[in-house]
DNA sequence: TTATTACACGTAATATTATAACATATTGAT
DNA sequence: ATCAATATGTTATAATATTACGTGTAATAA
């Protein structure tokens, strides 16, 4: 048994081609943008993005920053679907938090807890440090 | 000057209907739902329900739960736009989280982090009380 | 007063995001 | 080989949100 989250052998033919696009660019893009980019590769229905894109998802390959509509990759090898996204309020840019001091505070925070919290999403608006510098 | 957060008297007409619908559901409402319950008052386009809808958000008297492109009522009193919701996985119920150690946990991890944080929207995920009873 | 500004409203059209429905193909396990 | 599960392709359509343009109204500066 291989493991998924470090191959990509597991994918499909479109899960691999929109998750390479993703890699690429590193930043969030939308399904309709994607679709245009992939006009190329043969890709020419929303619903086959949508359909690679939800997987990609539920892999917990990608993410989708729900405030944006926008999907991108996971940078972090073990997120486990629980997200957090720093977005820059000034130029959209979006950044996933790992292994500093708010991650590591939120999984505290979650199992002081009582509630059983299954999975979360974060969404922390900032400006970002070239933003603020103007 | 009247305090705003007690007061409906600054609020137009529109927003006013869309401000009691929302208050009378208590539950989260999805902009299109809003519309067709607000035909009976001759509220007939989109825009009209967008257009209240973002006002309203503007002043902290509701919040968009991204995740579901629905709105509720903000039942803190003073939130100024930060948002904590539990979202149940089973059955949607949604909650917004006012005042507890995860709310009082969140302010202690921004102030520490360096980061400028402006505003967040955090989108917990959960089994309700109900749901998991059964 | 009149002119100006700032909102709010109304309406039609359109853009953007996402899914349903149906047919076919491929893969994997028994 | 058969069966089930999953992936694909395609068309149509649903659901969510905004643009553009014209009108009304209230506050206020000239």
């Amino acid at each position: 048994m291989l493991n998924k989250k470090n191959q990509n052998q597991d994918l499909t033919k479109n899960q691999k081609i929109v998750l390479n696009l993703l890699q690429s660019s590193g930043e969030p893009l939308k399904a309709y943008s994607i679709l245009d980019s992939l006009k190329k590769e043969g890709l020419k229905s929303p619903l086959q993005i949508y359909r690679a894109l939800d997987k990609l998802v539920e892999l917990g390959r990608i993410h989708k920053i729900e405030s944006k509509n926008s999907f991108i990759v996971c940078s972090n090898s073990n997120c486990a679907s629980n997200t957090i996204f720093t977005i820059c309020e000034r130029c959209d840019k979006v950044k996933e938090l790992k292994n500093n001091n708010l991650t590591a505070g939120m999984s505290e925070l979650i199992k002081k807890n009582g509630q059983s919290i299954t999975r979360y999403n974060l969404e922390f608006f900032v400006l970002c440090k070239s933003c603020k510098s103007n």
